[in-house]
DNA sequence: TTGAAAGCGCTACCAG
DNA sequence: CTGGTAGCGCTTTCAA
């Protein structure tokens, strides 16, 4: 039941494999009478275009490429199936890679990715990554690439949140709560998502003038773990936190865990504010008070912008989707 | 910047082309001077075989397709995360498309796989597919596939968890905790993974001589408003359930939100049990009582079933993996 | 309007 | 050990 090819169409009708193409791609130059016979027989033989003749022909796949460092994260997954669902709009097929956060992943899932010959790539950084070789290289074979979420300072398109900005709001809306020791869980200092963050909460501290614990910043790693031992030294210390901000999904849910296991109540004793999506805020208890990131607007931008840049725009563009603070119950 | 061939190689070397070839791909027949020099230069100027003169030649592409109703929705993210991995394990990419759940995206996104010529298909039916030709058809131009999570009644490979049984589990706890009105919210009928858990249930209700409810049985649509309607009107009766039973993770939420929204308690009021994924149970408030579905075993399972039709198995095989109950807090 | 032939990059087969 | 050549399915150019 193997698919049928031009030529056998041709073969059956007893003409030739060109005007069979021509016919079938609705040129001009074949008689009515027979592009209606090509047209029926290759209906009833259900003909169908071998994408990889035409590909090799072309040098063209209708094919794109995104790395995540983890599709089963709520946030991610979000975003994939909008930038899925765009680009089915315009004919292009997803090829998915998971990283699991890690570095080596990412450099051997974008190498697999360009064997492939996706005509572009959006991708997540993982958060181990500080080298970008590897990234940039792809300029150098015209592969068009947009990053989201985490990008760096490397001359290529990204689409990220307003992340400085967004963290300078809520550690001033904390503030004005009456919080006074605001603490920070963050990602690998080295993250420029991080330090962006990080600096947008510094610069809160000093213009109200609340003097800055380094001890009560932990930037680590973005994972359950990771947050549960941060928290809960975090707790420990002499003067603990009244108000923590986490920047992880990750981070919230363990830094809640930590400080329900304390026998502290949120938002009483401890209030959090997280970058988390809506729907696991909602569900969470107490509701956590969250900065709001749409993912869907991340993703449609995000394959915007590469859709641009496989139709030859060439100008590195920035994109900022606006994250806002939604208040919930997890603060006073 | 273009991607060298092996042709330019033997060009450049004043060789041929199928030299070149051996060389590469380590074959007999090669001096290994001249295929030092070869490889060298190849390695130089980064050759990287065009896979899709490699597609063409074999007709072997190195790429899966995975179609799910919602990528978005943590239980499918998890499945497709492990399928990615054991599949990048064996050397092949995964394609993602995403239904929304609805029947005519099915077909098209089928349709576009098998253009796509990919090797083999995964895939998860809509809640809406109540016809199955678009998936025997397949069978016809021997594509492997395998269904999970949601199968049908057709001669199709799938895995799936213990619906019937562990729906039976499930309430024969309720009813063992005291609850006497046990009600049931599940997709659309004609949907097997509802119906099969419906008949565990009712089993259940019959083993233990409990009159079954029929305007307690809310068989609609898996989608939050959905379970809010439903669970509303469930609410609303003279006789009002005591226990729910949410065969899907929106319902699971949905019917929590609608409980409370009518000033009830979990456990205290109405008893939850839902089949969701343990994290959104772990983080939900209260934590909810739940059938633990193991998605990686799903992912995984699914995967092997399709390497081997691939690898030419031609015997259909249901694999169950089973899924245990877990008390969590919204149960008596 | 139709046909013939070349070529995309690669592999396989047969000669030398 | 190496070269030549045909062919995978399709498009394109040129010739009839």
């Amino acid at each position: 039941m193997k698919r049928i090819s031009q030529r056998e169409i041709a073969n059956l009708l007893g003409v030739n494999v060109s005007t069979v193409s021509r016919a079938l791609r609705g040129l001009e130059g074949v008689s009515t009478e027979l592009r209606q016979k090509i047209l029926h027989l290759a209906k009833e033989q259900g003909y169908r275009p071998n994408p990889f003749a035409v590909s090799l022909r072309y040098d063209t796949t209708r094919t794109i490429g995104i790395i995540v460092p983890d599709v089963s994260f709520n946030h991610f997954a979000h975003i994939v199936k909008r930038i899925e669902a765009e680009a089915r709009k315009e004919g292009y097929m997803c090829i998915i890679t998971d990283t699991d956060d890690k570095y080596e992943n990412e450099k051997y899932c974008l190498e697999l990715l360009v064997n492939m010959h996706v005509e572009g790539i959006i991708m997540c950084l993982s958060q181990e990554t500080t080298d970008y070789a590897h990234i940039q290289r792809l300029r150098k074979i015209h592969m068009p690439v947009v990053l989201f979420d985490r990008d760096a300072d490397i001359d290529i398109s990204s689409v990220v949140i307003n992340d400085a900005d967004s963290a300078r709001k809520i550690t001033n809306y904390l503030v004005d709560r009456g919080a006074q020791r605001i603490a920070f869980l963050g990602g690998p200092n080295k993250l420029k998502q991080t330090s962006d963050r990080k600096h947008g909460y510094l610069e809160a501290l000093h213009e109200r003038n609340i003097p800055v614990r380094k001890n009560l910043v932990k930037c680590n790693y973005f994972s359950y773990n990771s947050g549960l031992t941060d928290t809960l030294e975090l707790l420990d210390l002499p003067e603990p936190p009244d108000a923590i901000i986490a920047t992880h999904g990750l981070l919230v849910t363990s830094a809640m865990k930590a400080v329900e296991s304390r026998g502290l109540r949120i938002p009483e004793d401890v209030s959090i504010i997280g970058y988390m999506s809506d729907w696991v805020s909602d569900v969470a208890s107490p509701r956590v008070s969250f900065v709001k990131q749409n993912q869907k607007e991340i993703g449609l931008k995000a394959f915007k912008l590469l859709f641009d840049q496989m139709n030859g725009d060439t100008c590195v563009q920035h994109v900022i989707v606006k994250a806002r603070f939604e208040v919930r119950d997890s603060t006073r």
